[in-house]
DNA sequence: CAGTGAGCGAGCTTCCGCTTGACTT
């Protein structure tokens, strides 16, 4: 063979042997191909922080398949993502085959022939810059997680864990909660008036309070409501003032990683995991593009396809003049990649359910990503929006109507809705300025402020996206990690810190405050700006912050007392010894244990009921879990009796 | 997802980011 080529996923290996024909072998590296060692440190701090690389034991048949694939080739391309990990991976291949001379770095955007073509045709040498900044990446966040987490086993709970992204995610939900707790409700009243329109019985509609002579009006209590029910009962009621406008909606633009999990954990109810490995799926079957993007871009061929589809299935009043364009506003964004989108948009998502392999879920995720898509291309909606202000002695209340002028891209991905609980429309009775009004009734109405609602997986990935902390092949698995160390638990399907978490992160507040603030990633993004674009060499960057770092750690290690983490008693005594039982987590999850250790070493499991009766025996069923964490439906009588299911035996 | 369990409180744990099959019952 004489040519080998290299990316990184299998799906785009095949994708790009069908357009470089049979001269060219392509080979995907299955992500990165080395890395540090899991078992130390693998930085070596004395000498300018000097690496050690090693392939991973998972990594090594992929390596030594390639290995030799290379051997025998006479030109190597190394063709992976054009971002920092890309190139970095490239230069790791390179490493690993240790040959002279034979490299040609290729890349590409999107795989069409013309990109392909261009990119071959202008190889390039390896980005040494962009390498040094994805090293420096790599060392910080292995310094400061493997630095830290050690001082967590000795100071607070053994088998803990530390790191940038983590722990910061982790700060937010301990910070939600407490401000949830300190959260205290303000009371405030609104006060809507039903009027009618004279001489229409039914054109009454509700107008709300707003203003008296022309300031802004805030209702506290019940007292004064009741004073400006006093006084609004007495009033004359006239149309003061109507204004109409049109109102644009515009359409969002294609999915990224974030947005796509945002969108099916509250369209659809999926876990940032799962609509994960279903998007795999469609990846891997080329329904859709790559899954793991931070990029809204769009090829122009997919551009001209949907704009076709656009004219000729939905309409020609449907399709805009020009094409959208939408840009990232992140500037940590790497758009190796396009947006998230059906690779074929005339595979329609109800033909999708026909095919072998296609689960009712994929279905559903590829119905929106195609929505989606579509939608991105098309005309706004626009609405009719009337305001009607009407005065009633030195008060304005008001009325806001809008109804659909045209629905645009709304007819493909519907109304928002759900993802942003916007207020549907409202319809006005034709009004004239200087009508006089007939009030029917005054409804006054207590109302609290509410505090913040807990972090669900959407919103936390949204904040997570807004801070630049993560990447789109790790919002999935951070919110895995801080779940599987017991800092928080979800409840109802919203992320509440356990004691443990809070504990952590107040350690880490109090001695690391630089690490876990919320623009530590910001700046050290900055800084690998710099070494990407040669401005600085990235040991000395490194070093500026390892040394004062190491040192904090030094100090606190000698200084810093052991953690008390928050005991959780429950209502139930120990059998053994009558003192309170607490909640302990474990290896394998929660369980109970006596408040007398180490003098009274009773534990118990915890279990939760499952109101059916065992299938087998008639027992109590209840869910347990393996020991890789899998809940599972079990029958109490256990080891006597060995029932055991999945899913919930039937009453 | 094929994978189902009595222990955690003792001897090794840990990072982030790139990517899919691992390997055993």
């Amino acid at each position: 063979m004489q040519n080998l080529v290299i990316v990184e996923s299998p799906t785009k290996a095949k994708t790009l042997s069908k357009f470089l024909g049979s001269k060219y072998q392509v080979e995907a590296s299955m992500g990165h191909v080395r890395d540090l060692p899991k078992g130390d440190i693998g930085v070596d701090v004395e000498h300018d922080f000097a690496p050690k690389y090693i392939i991973p034991r998972d990594k090594s048949k992929k390596a030594n398949e390639l290995k030799k694939l290379a051997k025998e080739a006479k030109t190597l391309w190394l063709a992976t993502d054009p971002d920092r990990e890309g190139e970095a991976i490239a230069w790791h291949l390179k490493e690993l085959f240790n040959r002279k001379d034979a490299y040609k770095r290729v890349v590409f955007h999107e795989i069409t022939e013309d990109a392909i073509n261009e990119a071959f045709a202008h190889p390039r040498d390896l980005d040494k810059q962009l390498i040094d900044a994805q090293q420096a990446r790599r060392v910080l966040d292995r310094l400061v997680g493997y630095k830290l987490s050690p001082l967590l086993w000795k100071k607070v709970k053994s088998g803990l864990s530390a790191g940038r992204v983590q722990s910061v995610a982790l700060r937010l939900i301990v910070e939600r909660e407490r401000e949830i707790e300190a959260f205290k409700p303000q009371e405030y009243w609104s006060l809507e008036a039903e009027l009618e329109k004279k001489g229409e019985k039914a054109a009454n509609f509700v107008a709300a309070l707003v203003e008296q002579n022309g300031k802004k009006l805030a209702i506290k209590n019940q007292g004064e409501a009741d004073k400006h029910v006093k006084a609004l009962e007495k009033a004359d009621y006239q149309v003061a003032k109507i204004t109409q406008k049109e109102v644009k909606k515009y359409a969002a633009p294609p999915f990224t990683t974030s947005t796509m999990q945002q969108a099916a954990a509250n369209r659809l109810g999926f876990s940032a995991k799962r609509t994960m490995q279903l998007a795999q799926v469609l990846y891997e079957h080329g329904y859709i593009t790559y899954m793991r993007t931070d990029s809204l871009n769009l090829s122009a061929q997919a551009i001209a396809a949907v704009r076709d589809f656009i004219g000729q299935h939905i309409g020609k009043n449907y399709l805009p003049k020009e094409a959208k364009v939408y840009k990232t506003k992140s500037k940590v964004a790497q758009e190796a990649h396009e947006a998230i989108r059906p690779t074929n948009v005339k595979l329609a998502p109800d033909e999708l359910k026909n095919i072998e392999g296609m689960t009712r879920d994929h279905v559903r995720l590829y119905d929106m990503i195609w929505k989606r898509m579509v939608a991105s291309q098309m005309a706004e909606a626009v609405f009719d929006q009337k305001t009607v202000d009407i005065k009633a002695d030195s008060y304005t209340l008001r009325v806001t109507g809008s109804t659909l002028k045209f629905d645009g891209w709304m007819i493909v991905y519907g109304k928002i809705q759900d993802e942003e609980g916007e207020e549907g429309e409202k319809i006005l009775p034709e009004l004239t300025e200087g009508e006089i009004l007939k009030l029917l009734k005054l409804l006054p109405t207590q109302h609290f402020t509410e505090p913040p609602a807990r972090f669900n997986e959407a919103s936390l990935i949204k904040k997570l996206e807004e801070l630049s902390i993560g990447r789109p092949s790790t919002y999935a698995p951070i919110l895995s990690t801080i779940q599987e160390r017991f800092y928080v638990e979800k409840v109802e399907k919203r992320f509440s810190p356990t004691p443990l978490g809070i504990a952590v992160t107040d350690f880490l507040v109090k001695y690391f405050p630089n690490i876990v603030d919320y623009d530590f990633t910001a700046s050290m993004e900055d800084a690998l700006d710099n070494i990407a674009n040669g401005e600085d060499r990235w040991q000395p960057i490194i070093g500026t912050f390892y040394r004062p770092f190491e040192k904090k750690i030094k100090e606190v290690d000698e200084e810093a007392g052991r953690v008390a983490i928050k005991s959780e008693e429950v209502d139930k005594k120990c059998p053994k010894c009558g003192k309170n039982l607490q909640i302990k987590y474990g290896k394998f999850g929660k369980f109970l244990a006596c408040t007398g250790f180490p003098d009274c070493k009773y534990t118990e499991s915890i279990e939760e009921k499952v109101d059916v009766p065992c299938p087998d025996c008639g027992g109590e069923i209840v869910i347990r879990k393996t020991r890789r964490g899998r809940p599972f439906y079990g029958c109490k009588n256990w080891p006597n009796c060995k029932y055991a299911s999945w899913t919930k035996p039937k009453k």
